[in-house]
DNA sequence: TCGCTACTTTACGTAAACGTAAAGCTCCCC
DNA sequence: GGGGAGCTTTACGTTTACGTAAAGTAGCGA
């Protein structure tokens, strides 16, 4: 048998309240077994919140989220849902490589600035 | 003279609406002047769009991208608020470096996924 | 059996980021 | 001088992503 988790434990886990994890699952986002009423993850579910997690540190809604998740849950069968589904990735990657050239430049900005200040802050504690 | 522009101009170049420019004005973001009663921008009233919707592609708040567009208008006469100023950039690089981990994670994953689907729908096209 | 802890559902509240009328100026052209 | 075109303010509406009670249930130890 695998692992299990309680919801405070994983709400624990990635610094979230049990609101937001049922939240999730409201939007079809996770399915935990129940047992009794209560919910029960699995490792896979844990996979997924972790999934989730990253999404929103990258700045994703979670419908976006959602389609995201289930692109690893395409059923591979047919040919012409596997183009499109190869269509889909590429978009996605398209979008990721436009947000990274974004950090990229917002981190040489960045670098500028801290430059310049520190130059600035020894020169006032050097004339001092 | 430098060159201005309208509303609806900056609205289109930023593929916005115009009411999403007053909104950002209302938040503070940019502070047009008027002539009349009509908003005239400014070139840097663009730059400062353009910086809005680059945080927006990284999923900041306009809160948290009306603080960065701060950073580059701080005065630098007091060696404290300096180093504060300092401590706020290298926060902002940390994120951002996390930020380009989960791309690059996301990315080689969508690289699997893609190798993955071509690889199949190749078999299956020499199949047929 | 009491009470505590950990969960549950139901449901109203809220902040952010705009959308969407409604109604009024102002300039310009015919 | 009538009417667009393009702007303005005012203000209520909407979606997303939860927060926050309120009230009930289920097990467990004293």
């Amino acid at each position: 048998m695998s692992e299990t988790f309680g919801i405070a434990e994983l709400a624990k886990e990635f610094g979230v309240t049990t609101r937001t994890v049922r939240f999730y699952e409201d939007k079809g986002l996770i399915s935990p077994v129940r047992e009794g009423q209560r919910r029960i993850y699995s490792p896979r579910d844990r996979v997924r919140l972790r999934l989730i997690m990253r999404g929103k540190r990258l700045g994703l809604s979670l419908d976006e989220i959602a389609d995201l998740i289930n692109l690893y849950d395409v059923d591979p069968s047919e040919v012409t849902q596997l183009k499109q589904f190869i269509d889909v990735i590429r978009e996605r990657k398209a979008v990721l490589k436009a947000q990274k050239r974004d950090i990229e430049e917002s981190l040489a900005e960045m670098d500028r600035l801290e430059k310049q200040c520190t130059t600035l802050l020894s020169q006032k504690q050097s004339r001092s």
